[in-house]
This record gives C-alpha cells, structure tokens and sequence, in this order.
DNA sequence: TCACTTAGGCTATTGACATTAGCTAACCGG
DNA sequence: CCGGTTAGCTAATGTCAATAGCCTAAGTGA
C-alpha cells in the first residue's frame, strides 16, 4: 500500500477545482477521496469534517482572491484603482466559481487565521477607497456599498439570473462607473 | 388513521417557516414531516422530491416578495418609489432569510409557472426605473444594477459579513442614495 | 345506504453520504 | 535496524432522501 502523498492543503487544493467543476454544495467526501487515489475515510487524516473542508477551502479562496485584488490595484489608486479591481474580482470569480463562494463563508467565532485572512481582503478594498479621504462610518459605509455592488453583480451572474441577451459586461462595467460616480458625492448624499 | 390534511401549498409553506428558522440548507424532511404530524414517506404524496419541494417554496416566496415590493411602490414614483421598494426588499428579506434565499434559486427551462414569478418580480424593478426614461440596453442595465445593488447588500448582511458596529440601516440608506444618484447621470455615464 | 374508486396515510427497504473505531504498513529519527 | 508516529485501510453506524407496496379513510354515483 503506496502511500498517496496526501497534505491538508492538497486535500483542500483539489476539493476546489473539483467544487468548481461540479459546484460546491454538490462536493462530496467519496468522489474527492477516489480523484484524490484514496478511500474515503483516509481523508480524516487531512480534514477535520465537511465543514472543516470548506473552511479550508475558504482561507484558500480568501487568500487567493486577495491576492488578485492586491495585483490589480497595484500602481492605481482612484477611480482606477476601483475599476481594475472590480474587473478583478469578477473575473476571478467567473473563473472559479465554487470557490467564490467560499470566499463568503464567515470564519467561525475564535478561528484567527480565517478572520484574519477576512480582515486582509476587506482591508484591500479600504485601502483603494482612502483616495476619497472618507472618515469614520463614511468610510464604513462606502466599504460596505463597494462589497455589496461587486457580490451582488457577481452572484446573479454566476446563479444564471441575468436571462436577458444584453451584454453582461457592459452592464458591469455601467455599474463600476455608476459606483464610482456615486461615491464622488458620498459625504454629500445625507445633506438631500 | 385520521387524515392529517395535507396540501402541497401547505407543505411548502411549513417548509417556509422551518427553513427560515434553520437554515434553507439544514431544512430536512423527516423534521418537516415530523413538524405536519406525519411519517417522512408520507409527503412524498404532496411533494417531487427535496429539489421539487425547494422550487414550491421558491415558487411562493417570489409571488410574496413581489406583492410586498409592488404594495412598497404603490402611489409613489422616481426616486421615491426606488427608495420605498429598496427598504421593502431588505426588510422582507431580513424577516424571511430562508425564503429569500429561495427566491434567488433559478427557475428549471420550461417551468411555465416560475418563470412567470420570476419574470413578474424583476417587471416591477422594470416599473419603478421607468421613470428614468431609459431605453434598451440603458435600461437593462440599470435593472441588473438595481438588483445587484440590493442583492449585494441583503446577501451580505444576512449572511453575517458586515462584522463592524457601525450602524447597518444607515449603510443601506447611504448605499439606496448612492444609486439614486448614479441613476440621475446613467446615460451620461458612458462618455467618460 | 352501499359499493367503488381515489388518494393520503403507513411500514419496510434501499442507497448515498458523513463520520468513527480499530487495524496495519509505511516512513522517520535515533 | 528499531520503535514510534502516522497515513492509509476495512468495517460499521447513523442520518438522509427516495421507492415499493400495503391499508384504509374519505369522497362519489347509483
């Protein structure tokens, strides 16, 4: 009995593009293990649980979305930072899907490495939005607008709800801009 | 053995209530059946199977989401009517999690009846930008922007991602303003 | 009222899945 | 080369969704 070589983070590497392929709800324990060479119960050595999995899979999701982000806004700032990582971030979860939706799964109360790697990614997005030198719950709430603008876009485009024929990227791209445009008159808004 | 009087309207509406308690995913048949008095077999006279029984729930919490969203818009236009129904949505979805998410699952090709609902629900966001005079494309546009903007938003909140005090109503309100006001200047957007 | 049909319950069973227990063989430090 | 650790294994359990087949309460028509 060759030993398969298994690690925790091969375990969860290739419980992603497997969640990718056949999407993240449908993943299973039996059909991983057999694409992995190994019966089902050996993955206990490497995994806690499903949902020991999927958090795995998470931190990896977080990490690597964070990653992409950081490259897109580097060199940028403004409203061209705004627009090259949102661009970013829709590409990347076009491209992998499953794992996008790891990337919002919320870390379990007292898991430090998953909060922190939450914490990483949402900074990426505040750093980008500091050009509009927004203070205190301002800036709350522009982070929160930005988040929810980019994962609302993106859910209902991966969930298939956007039926119609017109060009799905330009109706992102209409919506980056419309962000943008809102966010220059923020601090202006309350005062309607 | 009396009858315990099932229909499937009520089957699904039961289901409703528990899952917006537990969880859409952790809804399990033998606790629903438990829960209607019955055996777990049992239901599988009022129900397909488990996805069957997802789509009547989807099915009714599109139709309830809708008439709250239209009773929202009523008697009222523009900015007004987006604001008033964007509060609705949130509030509906906050209330009824479960159902929300239910409402975002994808009607199956050729399932006449959810794709009606379906269709009826984005009509009314249709309406309510009517105002804004856009044609074609600007319009879908700004339809896909209005409801990813919403998505976004509730999706995060209900799921726990907006981890900071900071005050949530006031985030949305800010988040509601912001796309009034990209809508005020939408056509103008693309000759930057 | 009485036969007949329909349909909504039931028990028993299967099969997929996650998970645990306990065994054995491969690797690893001395 | 030896002893311990660890990564695999088989076997078994419990929880699900789902199917098959029975049984009888409830409606229906004369």
């Amino acid at each position: 009995m060759p030993r398969a070589g298994l690690t925790r983070d091969r375990v969860a590497e290739e419980a992603a593009v497997m969640a990718d392929e056949v999407g993240l709800a449908k993943l299973t324990l039996a059909a991983l293990a057999d694409r992995l060479g190994v019966r089902q119960p050996s993955l206990y050595k490497h995994i806690d649980s499903m949902a020991g999995l999927q958090r795995d899979m998470a931190v990896h999701a977080k990490r690597d979305l964070g990653g992409v982000l950081a490259r897109a806004s580097v060199g940028r700032s403004g409203a061209d930072a705004i627009s090259s990582m949102s661009h970013a971030y829709r590409d990347w979860a076009r491209a992998h899907p499953a794992r996008y939706e790891a990337s919002n799964l919320m870390p379990a109360p007292g898991d430090v490495e998953d909060e922190a790697v939450s914490i990483e990614a949402v900074q990426l997005i505040a750093d980008v939005l500091a050009a509009y030198n927004l203070e205190g719950d301002d800036a709350i709430d522009a982070i929160r607008a930005f988040r929810a603008t980019l994962h609302g876009f993106v859910s209902l485009e991966t969930s298939g709800s956007f039926a119609l024929a017109a060009d799905v990227d330009r109706s992102f791209d209409r919506l980056v801009r419309g962000f943008i445009a809102a966010l220059a008159q923020w601090t202006g808004d309350t005062a309607s």
